[in-house]
RNA sequence: GCACCCGUAGCUCAGGGGAUAGAGCAGCGGAUUUCUAAUCCGUUGGUCGCAGGUUCGAAUCCUGCCGGGUGCGCCA
């Protein structure tokens, strides 16, 4: 043993492994700016494994023939480690097919890292994800799941990927609905119900009160004047307020346990109050902002899409607003925490919002990567948006015990030797996987119409079905266990099992796609891929009965295809099964 | 009025310069003495909103139009 620390190699998967060849190669000639992807993915399988259309692209920029171009690449390249010699197929593609022993290798290196072959990040950064932030004093509602959900996805991811990531709950907890809600408390609160359901009891109040005050405006008032005591720190009311986050906190604490989703901070719009005058005069001494009409804001005349859209910071009566708070809690983060980058995972509707912030910090000089993370508006049957007012929007824990019912039900049917415990943990993990995976799944930006339906799916691509294929993989792997058998390397060539090998090398550069995007349904579809990859695999070719040499290699398979699918139901934050 | 998002199979959605546009659901027909059938195999179904343009190549990029949605200084 030599004295130095072992030395790791990083693995390398074939789109990287062809693409820095073909750089190679094509670099001194052309120039640095390569066409991307330079490697990807064959659309049709017949024409091989992956593809590079950079021929044609180059070739149209230098005003080359593209197939004498491919010809010529082609031949330069030849065979390679990873891949037979390229063919030139149509107006210029180069097809590359992988040589399968050396997939089986790549593949037999990647089941037996933990970290599945995929590296770290050379730059590690302190991302901020700032996701969920519902309002105290009012029920999460089916609105609030998608940020939910998808905030703690790529929580999950950065921190696979190996950056610092902090998450943070910016609760809605110092509004002016607190006018109402202390106005309803004082006048007939009733302490058993804050304690029992303090979120529904709250916005009950709230309700209560927003009603009354239409018919005596003097109600209003009184609002106005318990808002004002809170704000100007009468004990009372203040009391009372930090009564209702508690309690409002607990409650919300049981949802996020049932998500499965965690805050490593929950640090509401109240933590910065008291920050809030600095912010204005900050940017007013700054020259960033500036009085206007009474009010203070803040103007980007050369930035063509914001020039006309100020960023309103104090009330012309002297209020502070959502932005401002949002600028205290940023300078707290970059100051603080030393965020790099923060995330903000919200509706679509904020955009203009986040954009003023990321231009108001780029003034203010602040050296932080801002990335408003949105996504659309849940729309209700009649194609409008879920509204809180009117109509009633769907309660999040009605949501999770529906998606446990539904589970329940179909699990009754299909295995009712279970106990009844072990039932119920099933039930849960099925739908409420189901229904995270049901937002994950799909493109963000895109509305949808709520139905129980399509939330609550459990066939096709859906996570009952990934959970299927992972608990099938399982069984085997702990039959094989139990007699003894283990994974051994040994050449495999049926269709499906090539299939698979080569599949679950693309698992890295998904998550790559996830990352550059924040879409996690690209992971998403990655994984429901593999699950199907899988299960073809499973009708066509016997694990436990196969014949020795090749029976540990379907095992090998086996393990690799339960590490890759588990690992991505984690990344989903979808909790994995063993029995189902 | 201006800006942005969306329009793909009956329904829900992938694909966002690349080859003959793919899945699921629904429909139709099959597969179970076999490692979990919440599965698999086969099949029906398309003027990618419309019209131009750029390109060797457009669902994808540009322009215009139609339809739906959202935002645009004192909410969050």
């Amino acid at each position: 043993m030599s004295g130095r620390a072992h030395e790791r190699f990083p693995m390398q998967f074939p789109a990287e492994f062809l693409r820095e060849q073909l750089s190679r190669l094509l670099e001194p000639r052309f120039g640095r700016p390569l066409p991307e992807p330079l490697v990807e993915p064959c659309g049709d399988p017949r024409f091989g494994d992956l593809q590079s259309s950079a021929a044609l692209v180059l070739g149209r920029r230098d005003g080359l023939d593209p197939r004498a171009l491919a010809l010529e690449l082609a031949a330069a390249l030849g065979e390679t480690d990873w891949s037979a010699p390229p063919e030139v197929a149509g107006p210029g593609f180069l097809n590359f097919r992988l040589k399968p022993e050396r997939c089986f290798s790549a593949f037999a290196e990647m089941v037996a890292d933990p970290r599945l072959g995929i590296e770290k990040t050379e730059e590690p950064r302190t991302v901020v994800i700032d996701f969920s932030s519902p309002n105290i004093a009012k029920e999460m509602h089916v609105g609030h799941l998608r940020s939910t959900i998808l905030g703690e996805s790529l929580a999950r991811i950065y921190r696979f990927a190996g950056h610092r990531v902090i998450t943070v709950n910016h609760l809605g907890d110092w509004g002016t609905q607190f006018g109402m809600v202390l106005l309803g408390f004082k006048r007939r609160g009733e302490e058993a119900r804050l304690e029992e359901r303090p979120l529904e009891y709250l916005e009950e109040l709230y309700q209560q009160i927003q009603a009354s005050a239409k018919e005596d405006p003097t109600i209003r008032e009184a609002a106005k004047t318990e808002l004002w005591k809170l704000q100007h720190g009468d004990p009372e009311n203040l009391a009372l307020w930090q009564r209702f986050v508690e309690t409002s906190k607990v409650e919300l604490a049981r949802i996020y346990e049932e998500l499965g989703v965690h805050f490593d901070f929950t640090m509401g719009e109240s933590a910065y109050r008291d920050q809030l005058p600095s912010i204005v005069h900050d940017l007013l001494a700054a020259s960033i902002a500036r009085p206007s009409q009474g009010a203070v804001c803040v103007f980007f005349p050369d930035d063509p899409e914001l020039h006309d859209k100020p960023f309103l910071i104090q009330k012309s009566d002297g209020a502070y607003l959502y932005a401002t708070t949002d600028l205290a809690a940023l300078r707290f983060r970059v100051g603080e925490w030393k965020a790099d980058r923060i995330l903000y995972v919200t509706d679509g509707r904020q955009r203009l919002h986040f954009r003023q912030l990321a231009a108001t910090a780029k003034l203010w000089g602040m050296a932080v990567e801002i990335d408003h993370v949105w996504f659309g508006s849940i729309l209700g049957e009649d194609k409008k948006p879920l509204k809180t007012r009117e109509g009633k929007p769907i309660k999040l824990r009605e949501l999770l015990s529906e998606a446990q019912r539904r589970a329940s039900a179909i699990l009754a049917e299909k295995r009712p030797e279970l106990p009844e415990e072990q039932k119920s943990r099933i039930a849960r993990a099925v739908g409420i996987g189901a229904l995270k995976y049901a937002d994950l799944s799909q493109n963000r930006n895109l509305d949808y119409v709520f139905r129980w339906e399509k939330l609550l799916s459990f066939e096709g691509n859906t996570a009952p079905y990934l959970l299927n294929a992972y608990v099938r993989i399982r069984a085997i792997l702990r039959k094989a266990e139990a007699s003894g058998l283990s994974p051994t390397a040994a050449p495999l060539g049926e269709p499906a099992e090539v299939r698979l090998v080569k599949l679950l090398l693309e698992f890295s550069p998904a998550l790559r796609r996830v990352e550059n995007e924040n879409r996690p349904h690209f992971l998403c579809t990655y994984l429901y891929e593999l699950a199907r990859s899988f299960h073809q695999f499973y009708e066509s070719c016997p694990v436990l009965t196969a014949p020795p040499p090749l029976r540990g290699a379907r095992l090998a398979l086996c393990r690799g295809a339960a590490a890759t699918l588990g690992a991505g139901l984690d990344l989903l934050g979808i909790e994995r099964l063993e029995e189902m």
